[in-house]
RNA sequence: GUGACUGUAGCUCAGCUGGUAGAGCCCUGGACUGUGACUCCGGUGGUCGCGGGUUCGAACCCCGUCAGUCACCCCA
């Protein structure tokens, strides 16, 4: 029978690699403790109707990329592709919206269908922050800074660069869009196929075209800050001001346009080049209309969500992950002969009971000695407890041994081996 | 979705122009040694990603397919 394989782009987090995961988690929960968000769980699964009237129905997200497909009772279901969705949905549904704040974050995995490369894969995992209820750019900076406290204590504060910009509201956007799409028909002949089929779908998009050419064709085309509001644009320079007095940096990229239609006025993205062509690595913005747009009543939002695989990426590729987060046992027990296995049972459930913290890998299956002896040390435990004794002789003694350079050991009398265990750990009772 | 490269033991790889597969590491048994070592001897482990085709004969050629890597595209 041919062997099964992960499905394309779905990748197995390994032991080696899991520490690494769980630094990154602790980092962001002890991070949106700090701000005073709360965790939202919601499913991976949702009519595909969500995404498709949230994140648009002209983006590719929706258009070539969701797992969609009919259960069993006929409906038009979806993995979801993003979080916000699938998190305005269950705050709105459950009342959490209307006339509150609610500062949210959440994590899991979201899926997309896109050709697997590194820092993109088919199944990633997200973490996000989403706040409710606030108008005020005070808010915008605030989850900016809360993106900001994670690089400070990943480490990764060097390696980021923070890009923002203002959309302007849904409103001015239509009005740009128009001109922007007769400009674009207009000079339709020096475009490419990709941004000539985007031209009148979704003209904006055409903006970031990497192609020399469009960008050439580009020049004198309407720009947006012409046509967002004076609202706007005093929130965005409050927002600017915000971030320069907690001293976060940042530059303006007027061509940033975000990917999911639901966005409006002040959007970001962070950004590093350690990571080859998937450079984005945290994204967000407001989405004042989205709750509304969802049907619930009109409340205003913004948040962000970031890439774990990319941030793993980027710890590991500069060494910015502790070793101690590997670190798994403290002692490793040596059991040598068959015989010995019901004292070793008994006596590492005495020792578990005794330091519910310690790590103790009690040996199973036998073998010599020497055999044991470097399976213990290659576990990265402190101290090997040796069991051995004649055949037909009681365990009355048993042998502590460093498993550091010292090599050193001890013997002494089993009664006494968890004593001596907690001097050795320096382990205060 | 497009393109380039790749796919041989658990791991890293070799295998010349087609003649039914090797090395090192790992694991394991033993010898030696006051005992994670070194050295020596032995052992386990592969339907050569999968499926077709060409051939007397394919890991090596052809087609398809799956997966990996990177880039385009897109985004976190």
């Amino acid at each position: 029978m041919a062997k099964l394989q992960a499905i394309r782009g779905m990748n197995d987090i390994l032991p080696d690699q899991t520490p690494s995961w769980q630094y990154v988690e602790k980092c962001f929960q002890a991070v949106v403790h700090r701000y005073g968000y709360r965790e939202i769980r919601f499913p991976i699964l949702e009519q595909t109707q969500l995404f498709k009237r949230s994140i648009g129905e002209v983006t590719d997200i929706v258009e070539k990329e969701m797992y969609s497909f009919d259960d069993r009772n006929g409906d038009n279901l979806s993995l979801r592709p993003e979080g916000t969705a699938g998190c305005v949905r269950a705050a709105d549904q459950h009342g959490l919206l209307f006339n509150q704040q609610q500062r949210l974050w959440y994590q899991g995995p979201m899926f997309r269908h896109e050709r697997p490369q590194k820092g993109r894969y088919r199944q990633f995992q997200q973490f996000g922050v989403e706040a409710f209820g606030m108008a005020g750019p005070d808010i915008d900076a605030e989850v900016i800074q809360v993106s900001a406290s994670l690089w400070q204590d990943l480490g990764l504060e060097n390696f980021l660069t923070l890009e923002i910009n203002n959309i302007g509201s849904a409103e001015d956007r239509k009005r740009y869009a128009a001109a922007l799409s007769a400009f674009l028909a207009f000079h339709a002949d020096e475009l490419d196929d990709d941004a000539r089929n985007r031209m009148h779908s979704n003209p904006m998009r055409v903006l970031d075209s990497k192609n020399p050419a469009v960008q050439e064709a580009l020049k004198g085309a309407p720009v947006l800050v012409d046509y967002v509001s004076d609202e706007s644009i005093a929130h965005y320079s409050e927002l600017k001001s915000l971030l320069s007095q907690v001293g976060i940096e940042f530059t303006e990229s007027p061509r940033l346009v975000r990917g999911l239609d639901y966005y409006n006025n002040c959007v970001f993205e962070w950004t590093t080049d350690s990571l080859g062509a998937q450079g984005t690595v945290c994204g967000g913005g407001r989405y004042d209309g989205l709750v509304e747009q969802l049907g619930g009543k009109a409340t205003v939002a913004a948040g962000f969500a970031m890439g774990v695989e990319r941030l793993v990426l980027m710890l590991d590729s500069l060494g910015k992950i502790p070793e101690a987060t590997s670190k798994v046992i403290d002692v490793y027990m040596v059991v040598v002969g068959g015989q010995l296995a019901g004292p070793a049972a008994l006596l590492a459930k005495q020792l578990r009971q005794r330091f519910p913290e310690i790590g103790l890998i009690n040996h199973c299956g036998g073998g010599k000695y020497s055999n044991q002896m470097k399976r213990a040390f290659n576990s990265g435990a402190r101290l090997a407890i040796v069991l051995e004794t004649e055949p037909e002789q009681l365990l009355e003694t048993v042998k502590i041994r460093h498993l550091d350079d010292s090599g050193d050991s001890v013997s002494i009398e089993i009664a006494n081996c968890g004593d001596k265990l907690a001097e050795f750990l320096s382990i205060s009772e």
